[in-house]
DNA sequence: AACATCATATGATCCAAATCATAAAACTTT
DNA sequence: AAAGTTTTATGATTTGGATCATATGATGTT
């Protein structure tokens, strides 16, 4: 995919480096841009009236997070660094004034958004699978297998336990097959 | 939220009435719009190569489906009416000639995009609370229970059984308060 | 080289949600 | 008014995934 945001301007970004626990933005605040995570994790959050936070989103390395913020007066959660790293953070002016004046970044932020959205359906329904096996089948077809077992479970909400078990029982099924220690692909 | 769709040309959308199995677009067909469901329902779905299928995403009323084909040249799934109703389809030459010509339609639509990716990361972390009495409670926050007590259970992923008896629990808890045949709300 | 950490892997046990069953109230439809 | 459907509701039982425990190979650090 085309990334838009080269196209705006060199100084349109700032590179800030976190630690645990430091606040991007809070809910409220004025809204100045959105963030790309370079390395670490961003927690987006909500607090409810009574004091418990609501987890929105947790933005890892290459996410985006606030994008809406380009469009809203105010940042409608908190942002908190959750695992120290560093970002990137995209003024809200640039991109604005890049979205009125250049066509293609306007539709190459527009095509990324729309491709996000996309992704995060099919992600839904993966997860509306109920069972484990079924569940990491279809995770596997979506290319989420990229990496550990481990990392594939949390993202299909499943405890590596149950996951490393699912390949084994689809191993057995035939319909899959094991191509070394933690390599497993789709037979067929 | 204004809706961007209204400053289309006239023309630009066409009612289509569907039936049960109707295919309103097929996988690698050329793109020619997207699609707003005003009743019934339509699967979105892929093939793989053995002959399963994966469904992607099940828009229901007033949801848009094949965004993305603005920017594509073939659609990179199928399309079928599994509830029938009737759906209007935008031209995609409209969408983008009007992107194009009308900075308020293009930013109507990308921050349309903008505030669903946020919607849905956010219902993903709903779906990633593992306990069903939290999961309900998070959903009641977002202003997930609009109807009924069914409905909500079948969005995060819960039997509405598993729903019903989080409810009696969060009022015995002391956490939710019952105020009428299948109402119920949070208290603090 | 020694040590720590992480990913892989599997066995044993537990428990919460799914499933199955039933029923009454509410609401459609005929 | 009767019949059918949907929603609400809860009890009994099952089960699949979570949890806990353990171990080994791989990787990374001092």
């Amino acid at each position: 995919m085309l990334e838009p945001f080269s196209l705006l301007p060199p100084n349109a970004s700032r590179s800030i480096d976190m630690e645990d626990g430091d606040i991007l933005f809070r809910q409220d605040q004025p809204t100045s841009g959105l963030y790309r995570v370079v390395t670490g994790c961003v927690t987006l959050q909500r607090s409810s009236l009574n004091g418990d936070k609501l987890t929105l989103h947790r933005a890892i390395a290459d996410g985006l997070f606030a994008e809406a913020s380009i469009f809203s007066d105010k940042y409608h959660c908190d942002a908190v660094c959750t695992v120290p790293g560093r970002v990137l953070k995209i003024s809200k002016a640039d991109v604005i004034s890049t979205m009125r004046t250049n066509p293609g970044f306007s539709e190459g932020f527009t095509r990324l958004l729309a491709v996000q959205v996309q992704r995060y359906r099919a992600h839904i329904e993966m997860l509306a699978i109920g069972s484990a096996k079924e569940r990491v089948i279809a995770a596997v077809q979506a290319g989420y297998f990229d990496a550990t077992v481990t990392e594939l479970a949390t993202r299909i909400n499943l405890t590596h336990e149950s996951c490393y078990r699912a390949f084994k029982d689809l191993c057995e099924d035939g319909r899959m097959i094991r191509t070394g220690r933690g390599r497993y692909q789709l037979t067929t």
